[in-house]
Formats: structure tokens, sequence, C-alpha cells
DNA sequence: CAAAAAATTTGGTCATACCATCGATTTACG
DNA sequence: CGTAAATCGATGGTATGACCAAATTTTTTG
């Protein structure tokens, strides 16, 4: 990996021409070409070359897959959570708004069905994603769906931290309420600005909790059902 | 890739558990430990599983795995580009608010200078994915900042389409001004409206030029399994 | 000169081998 | 008997070679 993003830092290959054959390239970068191609899988998997036919072209520049992979990282690392909370907090302004415009019944009752699941159960947090998941369905934009599903996967961890406190339910299951009834009225200016203040308290909590000193980070699935 | 997210999928391996080693784990697909490493190498980079270790360790679900192939493939395919535009919209908008907040006299020197670079060479489209980068770092938010980074990259062969135009260049370096003096003037609001005008104006050229045939977008394989 | 056929290249996949490391098991010693 | 040390096996990481099918290039041929 660090080889070929390297040759194509240095402009041994550039953007738009065709990458050698495997076996040229991996003796080029002196690694084997397996090696190479778990490389190549990723490389593909990003659109960063283009994997159709049989000589393969490079797409994007080194610049785009390591932002790819900051992007990734950003979860586990970077300056806390914030950054996150405040990424989320943008995506999901965006996506109330556009629910509130475009939701069918469907959307609504999806978005009604998340809120009593909360209501019922809120221990389990894989309610809130499903919360958070329908105004994103209901936005139409299946960009701004994947990106919330990932972010909302990507934080699970984080917010298992404070998941448990009854504080917290209390707090984020009235905006939780706040956010749905807005939506239904299809007051987007009310819905973001709920959205905004449940964030809010997402950030506040995270803080409050902080990450664990990571090392034996594991154990985040409790196995009881 | 099929076979090991359908055993995700399927709940032979589930979300927390330790993965079997690679050489039964390939038994069990019915491919070669090489096969699998490439998909393993995927995941691992998607954040979907845990590389640190000797064991291996299934962090996200197999709905996460599809969501951000998704992602990538919303460029390329999805209805047309509007949710793409949609989606940048967001973000964008997003964006520029916290840059007016936060911007550093590098970063408005940095916007300063983006915005020089495209009266002087309008021609040159990479000189628009510098002002669009521009903000996204004044935002000092790292994750908005790759978001919009692989965004403009993977619109970047969208927009080829009408960067030619002048009327383009006209519309497009009036409102990349507005942004500029309303961000250099830290007044937000004002700087999301003008944002949004002109991410308004680039939807309409694309809804006016849509994509052309793609020359070698012909099926690759027949696809039967 | 053009069409057909053969040879080469290439990607895709698999099998094997080797090494370093980590764990568990066994052994040795206090 | 219990603990520390040595041993052994499993595992991940990497490299090499092989095979096949499809694509590409070269050669042959009508």
């Amino acid at each position: 990996m660090q080889a070929l993003v390297k040759a194509i830092e240095d402009g041994h290959i550039r953007v738009g021409e065709e990458l050698p054959s495997e076996r040229d390239l991996a003796g080029m970068l002196g690694v084997g070409r397996g090696s190479l191609r778990e490389c190549l899988a990723i490389l593909e998997f990003l659109g960063a070359i283009d994997g159709r036919g049989n000589r393969k072209v490079l797409l994007r520049d080194a610049d785009y897959i390591q932002k790819a992979r900051t992007w990734i990282e950003c979860s586990n690392e970077m300056g806390g959570t914030e950054p996150f909370n405040e990424f989320r907090r943008v995506i999901e302004v965006g996506i109330v708004g556009l629910a509130c415009e475009r939701a069918t019944e469907e959307d609504m009752a999806a978005l009604d069905v998340a809120v009593t699941h909360l209501d019922e159960d809120p221990s389990n947090y894989m309610y809130d994603v499903e919360f958070h998941d329908a105004p994103a369905v209901a936005s139409h934009n299946s960009m701004l769906a994947s990106t919330i599903h990932l972010v909302n996967n990507l934080i699970a961890d984080v917010r298992i931290r404070f998941w448990d406190l009854p504080s917290y339910h209390e707090q984020t299951q009235q905006s939780h309420h706040a956010i749905y009834e807005a939506v239904k009225d299809r007051d987007a200016a009310r819905a973001q600005r709920e959205m905004i203040r449940h964030l809010n308290i997402v950030s506040q909590f995270a803080q409050n909790y902080p990450a664990r000193d990571r090392g034996d980070e594991e154990a985040p699935v409790p196995e009881q059902t």
C-alpha cells in the first residue's frame, strides 16, 4: 500500500494513465503480486482506479486515497469526538430539512416506528440508529443516507460509553420526539433547530465521557439478547 | 467479496466475533487465501474489521459494507448527478458557516489565492477544487474537509462536461467572488446563501448537460453467477 | 490487403512455502 | 506443588510459481 501510493505521489504513475501490468508493477515496487493485488483491490473499491478492462487506469491522485483513509480513521483517532459530532450535525441538519419536504407516508411511518421503538426499549442503541436512518431515507438522497448510516455505525462505539445513563435517555428521547413532531408537521426550520439541539446534547455527553484509553477497546457487544 | 459479505449477512459471522483463521475461512467460503485476503484488505480499510491483533474481529455488519460501496458508486451511477450536488450543498453550506467562524489569517490567504487562481486561469478546474478545499480546511474539521475533497474528486468527471462553457465561468466566478467576500467579512449567513446560489448554478448546468453516453461503459461481463 | 489463426500477455485465482509473532502446552526447576 | 522457562503449533504477512480464460498482439494465409 505504502509503496504504491508513494509511487503515485512521486509521479511514477499519473492520473489518467494506464497502470503497468501487475507483474511489472509488483517487480517495480519490489513486492509480490499478491500483496500488490490486495492494494489494488482497495484502490478499486475506492474508485481510485478503473477496474473495468484489462488495463487498469489511475483515476485519482494520492491525495484522494489519503483523504479516504483519514475519513475512515477520523472516528477512531483524531482530536476527540467533537469533529465527528460536528460533521454529523451538518449532515443531519441537511437531512431533516429535505425529509420535511420529501417524506412520504411510508417514511413518516418508519420514523414513527423508530420513535416508538425508542420509547419501548431505550436500552437498545440500534433503535437510535434506526431513528436517525429514517429521516435519511426520507430525504430520498442516497448519498446522504449512506453517509449518515456510515457515521452512525462508526460512532456507535463512542456512543455506547454513555448510552446507559438515564439522564442521557431522558434528554435525547425528549428531543427525539421534538424532531419527530417537527418532521411530521413538515416544519423544516423547527426540525433543524431540534436536530441541532439534539446533537448538541450528544456532544455534551461525548465530552463529559471522553474516550477510555484504547488498548482493550473490545467487548463492544454485550452478548445478551 | 460476494462470498464473505454473504456469510456475514447470513449470520455465519456476527458483529463482535472473531473471524476464523484465514485458512479456515478461505476453506469455508471455497476460495483461496489470496482472494480472501484481497477482500479482508478492503474490509480492514473500511474499518469493518479490526486489523490489530492476530485474531481479526468483525466490527460492522453487512449493511455497513454495502453502504460504503454505494457511497463510492453514487458518483458514477445512481439517478443523475442531482443527489450528488445536493449532498455537496449540504456539506459546503455547513463548511462555509464554520469557516466564517474559524478561518485564520492563513486560511483567508489560501482562499484569496484560490480566487486569484480562478481569475487568472479559469480553464484549469483544479483551481475550482482548490477554491472549494480552502473553506473546508478553514472549517478546521477534518471529516468535513476530507469529505468535500472526496466529493470534489468524484464529481470532477462530471464537471468537465460543462467546464469549458464561457457562461459557466461567468456565473460561477461571480459567485466565487461573492462567497469569498462573505467569508472574508465573516458573514456566515451571507456566505451560506451565496454558496447555495453557487451550487444551484452548478446543478443547473449539470442538468442541462447530462452525462454523455459513457463511451467505454460497455457492460463488462454478462454476470453469470 | 484483409481475414483468420496462432502466440503472447494479462488479470484472476489458487496452492505452496517461508518467516516472525503470538499463544498455548509442556517441561524444568525452585 | 507451583511458577518460570522452553517448546511447539497456529496464525498472519509475504513471496513465488502455476494454471486458466479472456484479451491483445503477432503471424499466417487466402
